[in-house]
DNA sequence: GTTCTAGAAC
DNA sequence: GTTCTAGAAC
């Protein structure tokens, strides 16, 4: 088994499902990027956001009340999270990162961590569902695209600071 | 997606 | 000399 089907074998163990449903699951992100960070994955075998088309839109709103859920359960407040999903995943198996907006983990270590939940590489829950809506498909970004937007410069989700590096990011959220 | 680590950056 | 980043992983 490649690394690229880890989520699909995690969800197959009911000890991980914090939350489950006739249609989805919820469960914990192994390499938490913030204080909270849960992936909501369909149970149907959709492999990614490029195989969704406008009949998965019920779906998507499944996906999106088991986030509210999680949230709610954990007793978090909605407008401190992120709900969308990577414009360019690396895991098989469609998934909804609900992730708190603090970003502060020891398992954010690199660049690419950052901006892939920190620029356009994020794609919110709604612009997702409206892109869909809308065309019917979801399309992938192009090469220079992704490379333009992983080379950005570290800046806070929260203020105007631009961090020379990961380190310094990471103790800058910290005063957040 | 992570781990490891060479060599760049400081 | 140490910190930090970025590319290979058969």
């Amino acid at each position: 088994m490649s690394w690229q089907t880890g989520l699909i074998k995690t969800i197959l163990d009911p000890a991980n499902l914090i939350i489950s449903t006739d249609i989805a699951v919820v469960i914990a992100d192994k390499y938490p990027k913030a204080r909270h960070h849960y992936l909501v994955l369909p149970k149907e075998d959709i492999a990614s956001i490029f195989q969704l088309n406008r009949k998965h839109l019920p779906l998507l709103e499944e996906l999106h009340l088991l986030a509210r859920n999680i949230i709610e359960v954990r007793g978090e407040c909605f407008e401190s999270f992120r709900i969308g999903f990577h414009a360019q995943p690396s895991m098989q198996r469609l998934h909804l990162h609900v992730i708190s907006k603090d970003f502060v983990s020891s398992w954010l270590k690199t660049k690419k961590h950052w901006n892939s939940f920190n620029t356009s590489l994020f794609i919110p829950y709604e612009a997702l569902y409206e892109n869909l809506s809308k065309n019917d498909k979801i399309e992938r970004l192009p090469k220079a695209k992704v490379e333009e937007l992983l080379s950005k410069p570290l800046a806070c989700n929260q203020c105007e600071f631009v961090a020379k590096n990961i380190p310094s990011l990471k103790e800058h959220l910290l005063q957040h």
